[in-house]
DNA sequence: GGAATGATGTACT
DNA sequence: GTACATCATTCCG
């Protein structure tokens, strides 16, 4: 834990309720280290998906084999594949059995922006949810993987600078309970995702 | 600049 | 068959 981060975070920091958790990672730092190196950023985006009166969480049917590991204990690693072809990284949050996560939406690149680079192949590197799994070589592997022990973690950061703001709003390409106010994010930080707001009219 | 669209796997109706 | 927690590219104004 030399580079970026300070100690991980503990097991208690996790098993609490999605939306806290969300808002309380924004700063600590996501790590991945794997045979190519060591890959990490500081988290500026998140969303919470809740347990309950969530239809827009993979969890709102109860388990199925894709989202298992979503009712693991907090601080294990839900990873899927989404439209096909990206993957997605989550924070699994609340206590075993309860079905809640934290989507991690970009990060603001602090470790291996040379192999992010590479496995990129593009200057946008961590502004996305289906980017930054690539930048740091997050695999479907990982899915149900646990944070407190292996090459994936989260660590505290540097304590947020007193200018920095939090703020919140709708999430980000869903269609059910957008109104909801789950997305977390730092005020102003050039890192955050930026995606055009969904289209009102339907396709084709 | 913004808006539309294809690629593609999995779960659901 | 359709929807989907996306991204990169192409099109249009």
């Amino acid at each position: 834990m030399s580079v970026a981060g300070g100690p991980g975070l503990p097991r208690g920091f996790f098993t609490r309720p999605a939306d806290l958790v969300a808002r309380d990672l924004l700063g600590c730092v996501l790590t991945h280290t794997s045979a190519e190196g060591r890959a990490g950023g500081r988290i500026v985006e998140t969303e919470a998906y809740l347990p309950e009166g969530d239809p827009a969480s993979h969890a709102h049917r109860g388990p199925t084999p894709r989202n298992a590991s979503m009712f693991l204990v907090g601080g294990h690693a839900y990873v899927y594949l989404v439209y096909g072809l990206h993957l997605c990284f989550n924070v699994v949050t609340g206590p075993a059995g309860s079905g809640q996560a934290v989507l991690i939406r970009a990060l603001e690149p602090v470790a291996g922006l040379e192999l992010m680079a590479e496995r990129r192949g593009r200057p946008e590197l961590c502004n996305g949810p289906a980017r930054l799994v690539q930048a740091l070589g997050i695999e479907r592997i990982q899915d149900g993987a646990d944070l407190l022990d292996g090459p994936l973690t989260v660590c505290t950061g540097q304590p947020l600078p007193a200018s920095t703001s939090i703020a919140c709003g709708p999430r980000i390409g869903i269609n059910r309970a957008v109104e909801l106010p789950l997305r977390f994010y730092l005020e102003g930080n050039p890192c955050i995702s930026r995606r055009t707001i969904p289209r009102a009219t339907p396709r084709r």
